[in-house]
DNA sequence: CATGAATGAGGTTTCATTCAT
DNA sequence: GATGAATGAAACCTCATTCAT
């Protein structure tokens, strides 16, 4: 009897496990090379279930972006709800938190990558995700780049019309994980300090011009 | 039958034409989705013929690359032979070069962004477009870090450690164009200057300290 | 739609389905002429599903290999469970039954003679079928020869080292109906008996030197 | 000049030279594993000059088994030009001369195990090879046979209505080193010289029954 | 005669999806 | 709800054969 009521707290819980066995498998082998088998197995269901919850692997993957940058998204607003402090000391926690968070979450950042790399084909994923994940983000860089030029700290930089490419170190992490694996390591941390150390020094406000320019942004 | 008559016509020419519509469909459609049924069809003849040529899908799409990158290697190659002005016009020179040609030929950025983006699953493409076209690029843009420096125009920084870091940008426009194509446009040139114009001001000496830790970085 | 009805009929069927189209289609064609289609067509099922039971062709013949080969190795594991009797005799059946088996079922007959005709392209197929069939047999026949010696019926002769000689007609057998099926009729049993002749009278002992002899085989 | 008269001289040559690179592929391969670019690349010409001789790879394939065999049949019909001397030394003879024939001429050898295995898909060139080798050789064997029983050394036997059976260690060999080839190696003389001695006890007159059967062979 | 580029039918294998139970 | 057997549409690749030159 004590078996029929696991069973069915089981049951209720089938999707969530299914998606926890597609967030690994699909980060593990990517969105094209990941079978339903696999998520199946390693979820202790077989195919057909999958299909009792999701239309097709196209919806698995789809809910499983969702779950799994919700999360990222709801940092992102957090971070910058107070500002305070110096701009480049929020820029640094952007950048380290993305960073730290592919490092320590190798699931999550197989999503995104995932998204970087095949979202090509999946246009409605991509775009669900720029608007709840990338989009929020770009803009909280936007606002910390903002942040620091209204604070005096930053000069106006052309670099604000284009916030993702602040992001670009980090995009490049993701990518250069994904093609060289072990093969060619990558010291993420530091690599990114390294960034964060450039654009410091390429914001940071040193003369009577930077000042000047701050009225007009290009 | 009149189709048959030509059919010896061109020998030297079929393996080009062959690699001429694998690049346009390739970079259309990625390695996976691309068909060699298309790739025979756009380029004129059977899927046999390819093999006459090519002994592997796989094969034929390195060839591709080879032939898509060779240039760009080349470019690199003679960029660095004679370094001269101030480090940071080469840097813009080399950066630009990348972005243009990212623009110039759309075919050409395709195949770059497959490699970013399925390069994953062939290793051996991987490394051998490491060896090939970005090592050397990366060896060039280090060099130009390291000319900077030596020429007491750049501080000694961490970046100089991850010359890939310094191309970000350019590997953000990849990955962008090819995850949003027309539905959120980037004005790629202009990105790129921005992007430059902070590192140039990230890596300029402007206090003794800087003239100091030049002689260790670390 | 008739058809689909009866889709998931018989679940535990299907593999034994299978096996017996492929001994048949196999058996008829050799392995490297039989196409899947075939096998799936007389099986009643689709190509797919034989992937659902067996990894590859190779597995499938194995499989079949395997299915029909298995009676006769438990065939000679009780034929030398209780020797008794003169060793000619067991020698007798033992050739017989083997002589029996191929012109009783010539789909098993088939089956050895793919082994012993192609087999050559599937070094892990044969060597399995060694291991668990021709093996024991030769071992079986090795015994009855060291049976018939020890119990003063047959001289020791150099052919103890070469049991595999003593089936040699069997083999004959094979490779004759392979070759000439019935352009060439071959009378099996009398053939086989005329062998059987031959090997009793040239084994049996009948001088005072074959009995010197028996202490020291070759 | 002299070039072209030995390319000339060369072309004369072609249908031996691709005959030659045909045995020896074959030989190694087997038939259906044999593909023509082999043979043309070995001959040194191209797979079209093939079809310049030859209809079709069964056809180059019969000319070829055509060109191998035919001293096999010269010498046996040498062989029983002038029977003289002990029976049993012409068996030996015999039997020895197959069994080094296949030790001597792997390539030789490789052609008549291909008939062994592959023959039945090609009846035609079964046939053939029946009429002009197997044919002959098999009354050349039987003619052993009476020889020996005229001249009071052997019995009649059943055996002599079944000479191939005769043959049947020669076969094994063949067989054998198909399967097994290095793998599970075959001590072909002396199995051979085993089978001889059965053989010969087997057949031998030493009661007064045995002589009085010779008058009616079954 | 000789070439060798081109063919195209045919093979095995994969896997997302369906559906009767 | 859950199953898992079955599907079938492709996909890549091979290679004997053809034919214009």
């Amino acid at each position: 009897m004590i078996e029929k009521v696991e069973r069915r707290r089981r049951k209720a819980e089938r999707p969530r496990e299914i998606l926890q066995a597609a967030l690994e498998v699909f980060s593990e082998h990517g969105f094209t090379a990941t079978r339903l088998d696999d998520i199946a197995n390693r979820a202790g269901v077989t195919k057909g279930t999958i299909y009792v919850y999701f239309e097709s692997k196209e919806e698995l993957f789809l809910a499983t972006v969702k779950e799994q940058t919700e999360p990222v998204f709801q940092h992102l607003a957090a971070l910058l709800e107070h500002p305070e402090g110096p701009a480049i000391e929020m820029l640094r926690r952007h950048l380290l938190f993305a960073a730290k968070h592919m490092i320590d979450d190798s699931r999550g950042c197989g999503i995104t990558r995932i998204i970087l790399t095949e979202g090509h084909r999946f246009p409605a994923v991509v775009d669900r995700w720029y608007v709840e994940v990338l989009g929020p983000a770009l803009k909280a860089m936007g606002d910390i780049l903002q942040y620091g030029v209204d604070r005096g700290e930053f000069r106006a930089a052309a670099i604000q019309n284009f916030p993702q490419f602040m992001m670009a170190p980090v995009v490049l992490c993701h990518i250069w994980q994904g093609l060289f694996e072990e093969r060619r390591p990558l010291d993420i941390m530091n690599a990114i300090e390294a960034s964060i150390d450039v654009f410091a020094k390429g914001l940071e406000i040193r003369t009577a011009s930077d000042q000047i320019d701050k009225s007009s942004p290009s």
